[in-house]
DNA sequence: TTGAAAGCGATACCAT
DNA sequence: ATGGTATCGCTTTCAA
């Protein structure tokens, strides 16, 4: 194992000089500087992150902390953001929280706090506070973050928006009964869900219905747990099982119960698009290669990636800087496929 | 931030006994570990890692590093990957190598060597002098690995015996002419790609194919780069393109490109399984929800986790122990899915 | 069984 | 512009 000190042996100055010429202090001469770079390329010498980060609290690798990476969505969000992280010439650590507040926790206040400069981090099962306490003052930005008051940074998914064009595209489709899976209505009534995905995306369907003037039945917005292509396979079976199929156009609050919707109608004869319309939301790499291919409103994972590394890296160049959480959201865009055109 | 130091105090300890109660060590008197315990406890203390790591080696995180994590197969086997490690009471910290060269040096050299207490490697670019040097002596485990003269150790993916398998499925399923993508057959002229993925799925193909006394031609195995969904989904246009479709079963050599190819050989009006039969390998979650869904051979990803971090586990606690690298298969099974179902 | 002190490899203050 | 040195938080001899 080389160290700084044999680095600054070869090059014959001092650890300390070694130490500024290697991070490019202006106050080291240049040629100076050039002696150690050369000693050090000589000796293929590599800073110890460990040591760096010890004393200095830094070491140039930034935490992403996301739910299961064998999903879709989370694993090309994670990507996605680790890319951009690279790009700014940061190293990335990606660890998945599972959905699990013990595992949550355990990366925030092991991992995450103590190996990271910061922490790009998907909540799921923590408190603000608890959060405030774990992190020890290290910048973290949120997605999606569910808070009413918010207190840390965060970017969002254009929920309502994104929702409500949905629900619009359908209705120009000519769908006239709508359903919506992913959650039910009651949860608008809960205060402290007002800022959660679901709640977010199911305000914006209301919106589209209104503006599209139908009427609103409790019974189209169908809640489903967990938000996977299971519970959606399951849930077309038990509709279909109903006789009639009661709708005409659905929208899954995600890209993968939209999946497995059209699976699951498949399965029990019905066939997307010829008889029922089908929308999703993420936009995962999969929606475009499915048969039929699904339309979806795709959020731009690099707009997010690039916002929410945006905001670590200010928070990390201005410690204790700003008051106010600033909150971004990330552009989406509709993405009509094969899944909605309907054979009319 | 509560350091050591804070709880020796709090329990009226030095910080070594400190030290030595908190990991447990048995010649602390059982009253004074319970003493420190409490201590940390209350001022909900958490050992700095980076410090346990500058001093001792060893901080109880494991990385794994694999190409695009926006890709399922990578995905959902670091996934697996990781909920192993956690098992094992460890945190697991995740990279992408992009596939690329100086990803992969900058992730060995940097983090993996300094941050973590071994590897679970998933090698593309760099060459065993290469990771020798950069990992310092570390353990690391290697995922897939080509060499032909072995130096770490490794788990493998059942390439030669899946392929069998799937080839001989095929054979089994009534077809006549089948074709395999992901590679032509001049690799296996190329004695340092023997041991490759592409070359141990081909070999296997060939051996189906001899035992089901079936005479091979060349242009049946087509290569393909990279090998993705998109590639796959070409290549079915233009094979489809010149005529007659050359195949009536198809074994793509992972589950991406057979699903590509299945989307691809739909836009241009054939029909999978009807018209013809597809095979993959991997066993990605998206082969069971696809519309047909995809028979494959599926790698048992509970299986190579286990294996990978028993091995890698195992290293970490006989240093410098073995000489003789290891190398270990995972098991896999054969699922038969719509994607085979020849109408006959 | 416990404690004192050295040291892991860097950084950063303070001198020079 | 450069160098000496204390220090980050922890582990680990070595003594007591």
């Amino acid at each position: 194992m080389v160290t700084m000190s044999d680095v600054a042996k070869e090059a014959d100055v001092s650890r300390a000089t070694a130490s500024y010429a290697l991070r490019g202090d202006t106050r080291i001469a240049e040629k100076t500087r050039t002696k150690v770079l050369a000693a050090a390329k000589r000796l293929n010498y590599s800073a110890n992150l460990s040591a760096r980060s010890l004393r200095s609290g830094r070491n140039g690798v930034i935490g992403v902390a996301i739910f299961e990476l064998d999903k879709p969505y989370p694993s090309q969000m994670s990507a996605a953001i680790s890319r951009e992280i690279n790009a700014h010439g940061m190293q990335a650590i990606i660890q998945q929280t599972m959905n699990s507040r013990e595992d949550e926790v355990s990366i925030l206040r092991r991992v995450t706090s103590q190996l990271c400069d910061g922490t790009i981090f998907s909540p799921g099962n923590v408190s603000n506070e608890e959060m405030k306490a774990l992190t020890h003052g290290k910048p973290i930005v949120l997605l999606d973050d569910p808070s009413v008051r918010p207190v840390f940074d965060s970017v969002m998914t254009a929920s309502r928006e994104g929702a409500r064009t949905a629900v619009a595209h359908l209705l120009a489709q000519g769908c006239h009964r709508i359903g919506v899976v992913g959650s039910d209505l009651a949860i608008l009534d809960e205060p402290s869900m007002k800022n959660s995905v679901a709640a977010r995306r199911l305000s914006g369907c209301l919106e589209a219905l209104e503006e599209g003037k139908r009427t609103l039945s409790p019974d189209s917005f169908i809640g489903l747990e967990p938000w996977d292509e299971d519970s959606a396979r399951s849930l077309a079976h038990s509709l279909a099982a109903q006789g009639d199929f009661p709708f005409d156009g659905v929208f899954c609050i995600t890209d993968s119960m939209a999946l497995g919707m059209i699976r699951g109608l498949h399965e029990c004869g019905i066939s997307v698009p010829r008889d029922v319309a089908v929308i999703g939301f993420d936009g995962i790499n999969e929606s475009a290669s499915y048969i039929p291919s699904l339309t979806t409103i795709s959020t731009d994972r690099e707009d997010l990636a690039h916002k929410a590394v945006s905001i670590l890296l200010d928070d990390l160049n201005q410690p204790d800087g700003r008051t106010k959480p600033r909150r971004q959201t990330a552009r989406f865009r509709l993405d009509v496929r094969e899944s909605t055109m309907l054979g009319r």
